[in-house]
DNA sequence: CCTTTAACTAAACGATTAGTTAGTTATAAC
DNA sequence: GTTATAACTAACTAATCGTTTAGTTAAAGG
């Protein structure tokens, strides 16, 4: 009855989300987009409604990227262990070629401002609301834990994981290590 | 022989700089600027090259501004407890209406990529640098203290800030204490 | 084969970007 | 008071932004 489609939705948006993630949302283009994701504005456009629909699902599938290796984090019998190889396992996730791309959620949190949209806003808060259960949980999993103190060191560790997405940047691997191990020493 | 100048450069750039600092670089367009400083773009262009130039020179008052309690933790008899009270200067510093403008250099950083000029990327290397020494000089105070745990600390506690700096835009004033007194435990 | 429908291309939209320039105004030396 | 100089205003670049639209092409049903 009709043409079909010549690219699949979720390998474009893929193409895009790693735009997003090296450049952020202001700095790239519709232009770069297209020439990124290989299809024409218009076929964006009906696809994705406007630039800021195709970040979104680019933030749904950052998402779904990192609920792997937050599925390897619950599914480990570790408790705090677990928690330390999952900001290993960031690192290499976040890893480009020659430079750190951070963590998209984090790069989108530092461009947040009174006029961002509220879905985004809602993106952002709802992945760091999830992490922080995740590292709740396991914290709960050493024997003795109290939970207040598991969750000051849950909210704790969520700002060390923000600070990690930036310092990886702009740091080395072997300070981006001390990093980490300065965190989970006397935790 | 001339006319004179209506406006203070000192003054302006303060203007500048409060805008950059809430918005960022990119999202700060020339007639934003015009509109803050209240003066015509010619008079900006004349004064400070271009937009870049102007940035520049907000980054220099940034850092002025910062060595004000810089300058109070190098004249601290304490050691690791002063900086323990930078890191409170700083959220102080950071106030904006309601929001945290977090940190103008830790901002920057968060922008910058491969196209970023070398003069900004060397602005912000160098803010990170010098506070670095004097962590590490605060660091060695404490006696028993070797070199290369100090140094390690201090990379450590520069990330911490990194954190701090993103987090205090999302995160309340009482999440964000639990984190600074998270930092200090484990030091 | 012909019609319908949706995917495509490419040019254009108006708004906004950083930056410039022509013309006017104020200051100070002579 | 005239003149030189630099600061001002405001209109104007050319390029780029996100978005739309008119015209073309391809696929499937009858």
């Amino acid at each position: 009855m009709s043409r079909k489609k010549e690219y699949v939705e979720e390998e474009v948006i893929e193409k895009a989300m790693n735009l997003f993630w090296i450049k952020g949302y202001e700095n790239t283009s519709m232009q770069m987009l297209e020439k990124e994701m290989g299809i024409n504005k218009f076929s964006i456009y009906s696809s994705f409604g406007n630039k800021k629909g195709l970040f979104i699902e680019s933030l749904k599938l950052y998402r779904r990227k990192v609920s792997k290796i937050i599925d390897q984090l619950e599914k480990s019998p570790d408790g705090v262990l677990a928690i330390e190889q999952y900001f290993y396992n960031f690192l290499k996730l976040s890893a480009g070629k020659g430079f750190s791309k951070g963590c998209l959620i984090t790069n989108t949190l530092n461009d947040i401002d009174k006029e961002t949209d509220i879905k985004i806003v809602r993106q952002v808060e709802s992945f760091r609301d999830d992490i922080r259960q995740v590292f709740l949980n396991k914290l709960m999993l050493e024997n003795g834990e109290n939970l207040k103190i598991a969750e000051e060191k849950a909210d704790y560790l969520i700002i060390s994981m923000i600070g990690l997405s930036s310092a990886s940047k702009m740091y080395i691997d072997n300070q981006l290590e001390n990093y980490i191990e300065n965190i989970f020493k006397r935790l």
